[in-house]
DNA sequence: TGAGCTCTAGGCTAT
DNA sequence: CTAGAGCTCA
């Protein structure tokens, strides 16, 4: 096997570990992922049934290269059943796959989009109890969330999420007393969602994990269903996907891999005791670790050791790199977002003309998506292709979900939230007809067919349209990619007079790809739940399903704009972490919480260690300059310590080499001469 | 009742 | 920049 060479002997004995379970503790770089593929490649050569391997990861791209990569490995059709997924539609795809057992079958997977809508009608039908609370229907969210995937219950939930985790007597008062009021919208919101048949994201591990925990029968069916379980980035895991990982401690073998200093999700609940407890809390198991990094020169560990070193954590790691020395980091001071992004584009050019490398040798990181929305302007100006990591879902956009909405009262006639948005798609039908025309289906309990209904509730030509379309739709339930090609042809016409102030530039190329996506889901359920769960990448703004559907070597080579947070597992020769600057690195909304300053710098650590010849972290000089100043001490005493808190206040000479650019327009190509205007004209004073 | 307009406030990270 | 509130007109 091929893969062996390539593997290290701390790497081969994992791969090769013969007990029951196994942790991989992997140090970024360490070739964590080699090891999952070559673990995976292992067991199916040993004669382990590749269907009954499952590989779980946090996004569905890292899924599907993993698994590509086994395929790859090995003599052709041998992986071909191997499956990798997320936990979430891992779990979907359970449900789907036994219906009996988990009763969900046909429910509606809905997005953070749809729960704020559900939650929103509750908040306006449950007015009197609502009103009475500070909280808005996001937050009731967020703390509902929350208290499920950590298994929290509701008082600490709402301490931790919206007070900031205060104990105080004030605040002990505060929460007692809207404790209740909380409660009552919760329990109104999961009544709603029981009674329209929907799923939102936690449920899909809730009802899959509750089933496993409760029902003998449910462990026996899995236990045939599978041998191995590989989970990738478990330092991520939070209480609730733990839950639904214990049960598979009797059923098969567990062997995960993670990294304590990349745990980055705590806001979704993550708890790395699932990494520091793995021993005590898995009988018959062992931990190993990986400790030699392939990845990056010493330069770029250095920088992010002493990063690591700071930290009151100690996280016992300090990476060595196998490689050698090479480039001193750059820290580049600039201005302005658009100098910062015009400094990118030079640097990036340059590369590609001088250095002879490609666009996608570059890896460009950013905390936030709507930071690198300047970045993107420039790109687009000056020619340089690129894709983005992370951001709002494909199956989110409007225009997409107008068309879903139909796929989905197919799906699920007590769809309430696609109903009304199927229903007001139509000229001359608002959300006061819809809800009646609604009220009349749902009322009728599945005894008259729906068409029929549709036809006798919308009068004239528009009530027989809409009902052979939902007839034409309904005929071909089944092949998916059929039933959205129906559906654009019906709803085409309405789509571009709806969205027509973008819609040739922005929208209409959408749907091809939404008939792609359409036609790899074999299921109309596995399409609405699963679809959701797919991270739309975009090339210079416009959706691309993966790379596998480019054609040419030069479609392929593009430049990749990331969140930190999507680009877990990614690496680059060249990386560029966007702005970071006091506020920023610890974030604004971190301070005075010492966990959340921790996890900030655990994002930073992840950005670093994704370079592998060359790092250059920008920031901005204003941002700088002001903590510096720090001679504004604010009225209430508030003394900013920024200056302490930000990551990068006193870093060793030698670690960076830094340089700065300033207002100079010249360094800034393209930059628009500002026009001179009058403002004094046209106004007369005598 | 529906549709289209203007104005304002608030914006992280993710399945 | 975008969602949503509030307004006007048909």
């Amino acid at each position: 096997m091929h893969l062996k060479e390539e593997l290290n002997k701390q790497q081969l004995k994992a791969v090769e570990f013969a007990g029951k379970h196994l942790l991989v503790l992997a140090g970024a770089g360490t070739g964590k992922t080699r090891t999952i593929i070559a673990r995976a490649a292992y067991l199916i050569e040993n004669g382990a049934n590749p269907s009954k391997i499952q590989i779980l990861t946090f996004t569905k791209k890292a899924a599907n290269e993993i698994v590509e990569r086994v395929k790859a490995s090995l003599p052709q059709s041998n992986g071909r059943s191997l499956s990798g997924a997320t936990f979430h539609s891992w779990c979907n795809q359970l449900i789907i796959k036994y219906p009996n057992l988990f009763g969900a079958a046909s429910y509606t997977v809905i997005d953070p989009d749809d729960q704020l809508g559900l939650m929103k009608m509750v908040s306006g039908s449950h007015s009197d109890v609502y009103s009475k609370l500070r909280i808005k229907p996001q937050q009731l969210l967020d703390v509902y969330s929350y208290a499920r995937n950590t298994k929290k219950n509701l008082t600490e939930s709402i301490r931790i999420l919206i007070y900031k985790g205060k104990e105080d007597k004030d605040t002990e008062y505060e929460i007692t007393a809207m404790k209740p009021n909380v409660e009552i919208l919760l329990r109104a919101y999961q009544k709603k969602k029981m009674e329209q048949r929907y799923l939102d994201y936690d449920d899909l591990l809730l009802v899959v994990s509750t089933q496993l925990k409760t029902n003998p029968e449910a462990r026996k069916l899995l236990s045939q269903d599978l041998d191995y379980l590989l989970v990738d980035e478990m330092q991520d895991t939070n209480p609730l996907q733990w839950e639904l990982l214990s049960p598979f401690i009797d059923i098969c073998n567990l062997f995960c891999v993670g990294d304590d200093a990349q745990s980055i999700y705590s806001f979704r609940g993550a708890d790395f005791k699932n990494v520091h407890q793995f021993k005590e809390r898995v009988p018959n198991s062992e931990v190993f670790k990986l400790e030699k990094n392939y990845r990056s020169t010493q330069e770029i560990l250095d920088i992010s050791n002493w990063l690591l070193e700071k930290s009151p954590i100690d996280y016992k790691k300090e990476l060595q790199s196998v490689r050698g020395d090479g480039e001193v980091p750059l820290l580049l001071n600039v201005s302005d977002e658009w100098q910062e992004a015009n400094w990118v584009a030079d640097e990036i050019l340059k590369n590609y003309t001088d250095e002879d490398r490609r666009f996608s040798d570059h890896l460009i990181l950013s905390r936030s998506q709507y930071y690198t929305k300047t970045l993107q302007a420039v790109f687009i100006r000056r020619k340089i292709p690129y894709v983005t990591y992370g951001g709002r879902k494909f199956l989110q956009a409007a225009h997409i979900k107008d068309l879903v909405s139909l796929l989905r009262i197919v799906n699920n006639p007590y769809d309430e939230i696609a109903w009304v948005r199927f229903l007001t798609f139509w000229e001359g039908i608002g959300e006061v007809r819809a809800s009646r025309i609604m009220a009349v289906i749902i009322a009728d309990e599945g005894k008259t067919d729906i068409p029929t209904l549709l036809q006798g509730a919308i009068p004239g030509k528009d009530g027989i349209k809409i009902a052979e379309l939902y007839n034409a739709v309904q005929k071909e339930k089944g092949k998916v990619g059929k039933m959205v090609d129906i559906a654009y042809d019906a709803m085409s016409l309405g789509l571009a007079f709806r969205y027509r102030k973008d819609w040739i530039e922005k929208r209409k190329g959408d749907f091809p790809v939404l008939k792609l996506l359409a036609n790899s889901y074999s299921s109309l359920g596995e399409f609405i739940g699963e679809g959701l769960l797919d991270n739309a990448e975009k090339m210079n703004g416009a959706p691309v399903l993966s790379e596998s559907q480019l054609e040419t070597d030069e479609e392929k080579d593009h430049v990749i704009i990331s969140t930190i947070h999507s680009a877990k597992g990614l690496e680059a020769d060249v990386c560029i972490v966007l702005n970071v600057s006091p506020k920023s690195f610890p974030s604004a909304w971190s301070l005075d919480d010492v966990d959340a300053i921790e996890e900030d710098r655990r994002v930073l650590y992840v950005a670093l260690t994704r370079a592998k010849n060359r790092l250059i972290i920008t920031r901005n000089t204003a941002s700088i300059a002001a903590i510096h100043k720090k001679s504004i001490p604010s009225n209430n005493g508030q003394q900013s310590d920024d200056a302490e808190t930000y990551f990068l206040t006193a870093i060793p000479d030698g670690l960076v080499r830094q340089e700065t650019i300033g207002h100079d327009f010249k360094t800034v190509k393209d930059a628009p001469e500002p026009n001179k205007i009058d403002l004094s004209s046209g106004m007369d004073f005598s």
